[in-house]
DNA sequence: GCCTAGGTCCCGTCT
DNA sequence: AGACGGGGCCTAGGC
């Protein structure tokens, strides 16, 4: 345990009990493999029944608890506030607590296959792009390329009674228009978040509200259409490229 | 690679890529601890920098890659079509490609400490409970329980041009009722969807919409109120109990 | 394949 | 703390 990382492979569970009461002091992402069962409870409730489990363990106490298929853990605790570790009846247990909202989760191993870990691990940088906020924000800057008309915009995710509305702008007729913006295909809730939103600005005069995303689907164009409310489609490619005009060709290509 | 499971600790960049040209063949749940970098293209896109990083591979082409801190992966593919394994300049590379949508997700890592496996995991199985259908389910089935008054419930999970409506019933005085079913706290989207349920009901009388929930936002009770919607509260030890008489008293107690 | 809604959603951000 | 909406959300169930 004095490297910057470590393997033991079939531990007794005694052995395996030793190592993670060392190694489950945030300083290690650890990983155990093995045959267990678990149990949780809390804002639900599931258990599973032995087989074989991957648990992992991150400083800053996230638990992740994989089953051999899907994409998503079994069980899991995105922050922990206590941990116990013990030995009984021949089991390794380990107990997963969290205060807000209070959760448990419970697991069991018969066989430990190995225990892994890497100490303090160093954390690189990450950035993401092509988000929603990205595409908002061309919008605001370019209605006249995306939207096909000027439109000056006065607010950005202003608070409303139906909840929190993307732009807030005026048309060329001085039209309030309020504008929903989405990254990906539209569906029938963001119309209903648009409709709350135009219905709940206060003005006797017609408000228009517009929904710009790269595609919407039937069933929200439809209820779009039976509302009063506009779409535009919008080239999430040309949109990127107007806030970023020299970066990305490689990502904007693959698109 | 004979038995149920295997582990190298430090291998070099070539052992740990011929190693995993044999084990992501679908038959092993393979982790590997090293430092990568990694760079994803497709619904978004991001990079992450050099950093000690956990990438899991699942039977079934599930690629997880961990960070050391939070509990959401950096990057991910729920499922793979593809991948490919290589060495280039010192750097073990390794993409993965998925056809639908298209993505790919690279990964490099100057360093590998360990690579661990455990071949054809054996699956337990899983049971959750406490879902959003029991308590439909619940409600629909003990409405003078749960909500202090008989109706008859005559559909549930109805198509609308708004969406699908949890229950659809009649009331002591022939009204049409659509109840809108949450397991947890209610919010303003909650209300959007039941008001749009009420709305599209092909009816000149009246029509009851019923949020029922164990609790509801402020925000969202105002909104409800102001579109003359009600509100129930429905407690869910209650719920559970009616629906499952002789069982879960352990889960019922951790609420 | 698309679409809808749930989820122990998680997560940031703001009140 | 709660609350609201985004997310490469994922996943199940319909069509």
């Amino acid at each position: 345990m004095d490297g910057r990382f470590g393997v033991v492979s079939s531990p007794t569970i005694e052995e395996a009990a030793g190592l993670l009461e060392k190694l489950l002091d945030g300083s290690s992402m650890v990983v155990v493999a093995g045959v267990c069962s678990s149990e949780y409870e809390g804002r639900g409730a599931s258990v599973s029944t032995e087989g074989d489990k991957l648990l992992i363990v991150k400083p800053g106490g996230a638990v992740i608890l994989h089953g051999p298929r899907g994409f998503r853990p079994l069980n899991w605790q995105p922050s922990t506030s206590h941990t116990e570790v013990a030995t009984a009846e021949g089991l390794l247990t380990l107990k997963f607590y969290r205060r807000t909202p209070r959760e448990v989760l419970k697991i069991a191993c018969s066989s430990v296959w190995y225990v892994a870990w890497v100490r303090f691990p160093e954390e690189g940088a990450f950035w993401m792009y092509m988000t929603e906020d990205d595409l908002r924000r061309a919008v605001a800057l370019h209605p006249r390329e995306l939207l096909g008309e000027d439109i000056r915009f006065f607010a950005e995710e202003k608070r409303t009674p139906s909840g929190k509305a993307d732009l807030y702008g005026v048309d060329g007729r001085g039209n309030i228009v309020i504008v929903e913006v989405k990254r990906v295909r539209a569906d029938e809730s963001a119309v209903r978040q648009l409709e709350g939103y135009v219905r709940d600005y206060p003005t006797q005069a017609k408000v228009r509200g517009i929904l710009v995303a790269p595609d919407i689907s039937d069933a929200a164009r439809r209820l779009l259409e039976s509302r009063g409310l506009e779409f535009r489609r919008v080239d999430l490619k040309k949109a990127y490229s107007l806030l970023k005009p020299g970066r990305g060709r490689s990502v904007l290509d693959f698109l």
